[in-house]
DNA sequence: CCAATTTCGAACTATTTGGTTGTATAATAG
DNA sequence: CTATTATACAACCAAATAGTTCGAAATTGG
């Protein structure tokens, strides 16, 4: 599969485009959307500086570009860690650990892209990207207490709309003090208890909502 | 009240020194810890060049007095929302309440500056005082449930450590959602769908906790 | 081997930024 | 009124930064 097209004319790059990008992502993870210089891009992509401006432009528009390519990565594996298991339960928790886990990471800063760093970016684009994002994964998580519903497993006056926001939101809360410096182990442990508490109204009460 | 000190010796200063703070609070706020430059904080401080490095200090310690002076208002607010109100529903609404309400003020940038801007600032004290004032937050959360037991309006078994930190990360999501562009009614709904979710076990249910 | 094409790398320019210096100004103390 | 003290303001300097230019290098096509 590698080398399938005819290789263009002029001398080859000396870097993988992709790559770079991801190296990009680590870049301005770790030291924020201000806080990054172009050098330090061109030290942290390996691409000369004119190869820099030449092909991904310059500061604004690689961070799109890192910030559309993270949000899909991140938010595929999201997803899947919702949607795999066959149990609310598990689905909820495995979303939250995920979250957890990815904020944590080591090699990469702590913390998340989307929620630490983006948001801080004065810019209407990704302004309005940042609200898709989470109303995109306030919806997963809808669509999945629905499921549960269905399958018998809440109660069908689930509030699942409010609980949907409220995961996003203890997920936002986990993700910021991994942020801070809190270690993963005691997170993973927050998440499960906030798994429970989201799911607690299962049994009887689920007051006025 | 005023003028109650002998007047120091030379040329009186043309600015208020904790006004100044105060608006170069507004200038961190709005702006980012790495996008504020010298001059953004000369104009938006009111204080010359010289003076402001005579007096304040760089960058840096501006921040920290700014953070710390921040922290202190703002602690001592939301403590008087939590802990006024007698019932344990209304102290716990009115914390998150007050926390959407400071995020969503007129005048100021969305979002918080202990929340949305200072974990960015990549500096060991920064982060060791935004630890400390998390631990902080959430000492006051737990206390205040320990007294919901104490007058019998949640049972004794109630899990006061963790409704404590999850109310912090719920008040976390709101304020980073407020940050994106959410609207204040919106977030003061969620606040008051979060405070049942915290207190729903109250009947009954806790499960493995 | 030579021409055409594309990228690389170093150097260059203009602008912004952090921080300082020097002089004028406004107050008090005697 | 003069000396003293402390601040204000403008100008300045060095370093960092954004963005460009230009010749050398690496590849394809003939």
């Amino acid at each position: 599969m590698i080398q399938n097209v005819a290789r263009p004319r002029g001398r080859p790059r000396s870097f993988d485009e992709t790559g770079a990008l991801e190296k990009a992502t680590q870049v301005f993870w770790s030291k924020g959307y201000d806080g990054v210089t172009i050098d330090d891009l061109v030290e942290g992509m390996g691409v000369g500086r004119p190869s820099l401006y030449a092909i991904f432009g310059d500061k604004r528009a690689i961070f799109l570009r890192v910030l559309k390519a993270y949000a899909e990565r991140k938010g595929a594996l999201a997803a899947k860690a919702l949607l795999s298991p066959q149990g609310l339960r598990d689905s909820i928790a495995g979303f939250l650990r995920y979250a957890v886990e990815s904020a944590t990471e080591k090699g990469s800063a702590p913390g998340c892209l989307l929620i630490c760093v983006a948001p801080l970016v004065n810019d209407a684009e990704v302004q309005r990207f940042l609200q898709k994002a989470a109303a995109g994964g306030a919806a997963l998580l809808e669509r999945r207490f629905r499921d549960g519903i269905s399958s018998g497993e809440i109660p069908s006056d689930f509030p699942v709309a409010a609980r949907a926001t409220q995961v996003t939101d203890l997920a936002r809360g986990l993700t910021m003090r991994a942020q801070i410096g809190t270690p993963r182990k005691t997170l993973l442990r927050d998440a499960e208890k906030a798994t429970d508490l989201v799911l607690l109204s299962r049994r009887g009460d689920s007051r006025s909502e």
